[in-house]
DNA sequence: AATATAAGTTCCATTTTGTAACTCACTTGA
DNA sequence: TCAAGTGAGTTACAAAATGGAACTTATATT
C-alpha cells in the first residue's frame, strides 16, 4: 500500500497519521505550542531542512491545522498559528511527551515540567472516560464497529 | 540533522517520536491495541510491505515496546504483544484516534466507537489534570524548564 | 508429491530526505 | 550608496528509506 492511500482508510489514527505520520510534523506542531510561529524559529529549533520545513508547513496549512497570518507587509511575511483544528492536537502531544518523560528519560528527569495554572500545581496529563471521569484503563475500553466502518463496508459491498 | 540524532535531544516528543514517527509503527500499534499478534495478520491489516513490517516489529522489540512470545513450537513462531511500555501508548493512540474522529469524518461518523465497561456509557478519552481532575485546556498549562533540560545544558556548558 | 501456512529475506525500482547553494525583496549600518 | 544582513523560501543532486514481487525455510495437510 502507498502512503497517500492510508488516508481514506475507514479508521481515525489511518486519517490522522496520513497528516501527522511523518518524522517531522509532530516536532513542528510541539514547536507550535511553545509559540514557535516564524520559518527560520522552526529550522532552528528543529534542524530539518529548510526543503522539508517549507513542504510540511504547506501540507499543514492545506489541512487546516495551521494557518498563515501576515505580521509585516514589506515584504509580506507569513506566520504559522494553530487553527483550532490544531491546538486539538494538545492531548496527543501531551500524551507523547509523557510517555518519553516516563520510557525514554536518560536519567536527568523530564527536560520540561507544565503547571497547571488552574490549580497551581505541577501536574501530568490524564487520560479519563468522558463519562464517568475515571481514568482510562485500556482493558476496560471495548471498541465497537461504529457508524463510520459501517458505511465503509456497505459501500464496499455495493461496489461489488 | 538526520532522523537518528533526534532520540538525543533534551525533548521526550522528540524522544518518543524516534521510535514512532514513521509511516506504520502507530498503526501496528493499533492493531496490538485490537489484538492483533502476529506477522501475516499485521502485514494483512494493515498493508505495508513484509520487509518494512518486519523492520519495524524488530525496532519495536528492541525498543521494549513489544515482546516476541512463541506460540508454537514445529515449526518455532512468535507472536508480539505489548509490554506495559508499550500499553501506556494507550493514551496517544486514543487522542489521535479521538482528534481523526472529529476533524477527518467524511460524513459517517465515528469507524469505531468505545465503551467504557467500568461506567457503562460510550465514552471518548478526555485529557485530565493529574492534580485537580480538571479538563485541561491548553492556555492553562505552562512549560517550564525541568531538571532534564536544565542537565543537558549543564553538558554542553562543560564540554566547551 | 503437490499445495498450504507462517514468518521472514532478498533484489531492485521508485520515493522521500538531507545538504548546500541560490533567489528575491526588502532593511540596516558605514 | 554600497555592502552585508534578514526572512522565507526554491533548486539541484546525492543518499537513504520505501514498496512490490519473488524467494526461502520449516512444517502440516491432502
Amino acid at each position: 500500500m502507498k502512503w497517500d492511500e492510508i488516508q481514506e482508510l475507514p479508521c481515525s489514527v489511518a486519517r490522522a497519521l496520513s497528516i501527522f505520520g511523518d518524522r517531522w510534523t509532530l516536532l513542528i506542531l510541539r514547536d507550535c505550542f511553545i509559540g514557535i510561529k516564524r520559518f527560520d524559529k522552526f529550522q532552528k529549533s528543529i534542524g530539518l531542512s529548510r526543503h522539508r520545513l517549507a513542504d510540511r508547513l504547506t501540507k499543514l496549512v492545506e489541512h487546516g491545522v495551521l494557518r498563515k497570518v501576515p505580521y509585516q507587509e514589506k515584504p509580506l511575511r507569513y506566520e504559522y498559528k494553530l487553527t483550532s483544528k490544531g491546538v486539538e492536537l494538545y492531548p496527543v502531544l501531551m500524551s507523547l511527551a509523557k510517555w518519553g518523560d516516563t520510557w525514554m528519560d536518560n536519567g536527568d528527569g523530564p527536560p520540561i515540567e507544565y503547571m497547571h495554572t488552574k490549580c497551581q500545581h505541577k501536574m501530568t496529563i490524564q487520560a479519563c472516560c468522558s463519562e464517568c471521569g475515571e481514568e482510562i484503563n485500556p482493558k476496560e475500553v471495548i471498541p465497537q464497529v461504529g457508524p463510520g466502518l459501517r458505511a465503509y463496508a456497505d459501500n464496499i459491498e455495493k461496489a461489488k
